[in-house]
DNA sequence: AATAAATTTTTGTCAAACAAGATTAGAAAA
DNA sequence: TTTTCTAATCTTGTTTGACAAAAATTTATT
């Protein structure tokens, strides 16, 4: 039988006292010496458990700052997961496969739209794609808007792990998107992939909007990988 | 500018031996002592080291033992992302948003397979196929075959994220499966709606082969919803 | 060779101390 | 009275040295 080590038993009260809002999120945690007092062990014991509820997530200390109460995010989480992956695979491997993941998410979600979306939704879906239209020609609200469709759809399945998933990637997307020589042209095109899009979603065509879906994300992945050209 | 403490630096300089295979997985990391030698530091900040190597999953200590060398893996990483998802989450939510993605995996993968699937994989998917049916009757040989069915479709994505979190899911299905009344009957069942995704597979027929698949996972998820009776 | 006992080593934790940075209180200036 | 500056105090980061209990190794016995 494996007894516990009381920095672990440390840490474990207080992230219930965390999770249970008796210690405020943001609020300054007692010190150090406070909390040998109120446990009853050593200061280097309390460090340690200090050191294992920064990696659970339920605290962070920058070095000679005071600790502060923290509750770990699913957005956090899957940072962390991202970051962690990212470690032990090929950092280029890893990107690949996650973007296939976001391909897979966004597939299977428009799947949903079609099957069982409400009104409600497709309103949105609706203001995100007259959106994309009023944003051609301008690179930052385009991309913005061209985001918040796809996001649009992720949201009809209402399912917070892939909606955290699929932001992390978009904040991926967002800051490796590489110019475009004709901003009108480019925008134009994807705007009509946006219709055609969200026009198979309207008669419910499954088909022919995954395949739009599909071609749309493999382009654009796609552009990421061009051929360096030789100036 | 902030400082690094020393714990920390520790930390990742033993990471990186472990990274660099010069410390064997397995192997017993050196005392505290001669860490404390190795590192010109003190015990406790060792100790703390070792904590956080211990949450980045480059070591695993049972209390009072030798500190013993890991290394992260795919599927460490992924069951970690679960457990902490299920803290913050509803238990019950946080398996069917699991769940939904399981579905979207499945359904993606089997687009995949039909879009652009090598002989190789098609005959590995027969194989499966021709096992689920030879396995009809049998409980246990059924559950396996059935899961490698879904398996053989999965790995043609050839993305070890997804393969791993497929099979995270699929570990957590065998041990929540309920009984069935008519073991025959709910083979065949299965079998033919095996066949069925594998016949469109072969025709390419996308929309055919997605809904069987559609249909399949949802009715194998609701029998664990179903509802309990008033004996 | 196998087992038991004795010895040594190691982990877990403690107390006390000091250095450096952060925070607070009090005094001085505007 | 308010603002700024300085000194005092507090807190974190880390060290040293110690002890208890468990684990590991060595030695002795069968």
């Amino acid at each position: 039988m494996e007894s516990e080590r009381t920095s672990e038993v440390v840490a474990d009260s207080l992230i219930k006292e965390i999770r249970g809002n008796y210690l405020a999120i943001g609020a300054t945690l007692p010190t150090e010496r406070e909390l040998c007092d109120r446990f009853s062990a050593s200061r280097p014991t309390i460090r340690e458990a200090l050191r294992i509820m920064e990696f659970k997530g339920y605290l962070r200390q920058a070095s000679n700052k005071r600790p502060v109460a923290e509750k770990p995010t699913i957005q956090k989480i899957l940072k962390y997961t991202a970051e962690n992956l990212k470690e032990i695979l090929d950092d280029t491997d890893s990107q690949a496969y996650l973007e296939q993941m976001r391909q897979f998410i966004e597939v299977g979600a428009l799947r949903t739209v079609i099957e069982s979306s409400s009104e409600v939704n497709l309103a949105r879906i609706h203001k995100a794609l007259v959106e994309c239209h009023q944003a051609i020609g301008n690179q930052k609200t385009f991309a913005e808007a061209d985001i918040a469709f796809h996001r649009a759809i992720v949201k009809v399945v209402d399912n917070p792990i892939m909606l955290n998933l699929h932001d992390m990637f978009i904040r991926n997307l967002l800051f490796s998107r590489p110019p475009v020589s004709d901003q009108n042209e480019h925008d134009t095109m994807v705007y009509q992939e946006h219709k055609s899009i969200y026009e198979a979603i309207l008669r419910k065509d499954a088909e022919a909007a995954m395949a739009v879906m599909n071609q749309h994300l493999h382009r654009s992945y796609k552009i990421r990988l061009q051929v360096p050209s030789v100036e």
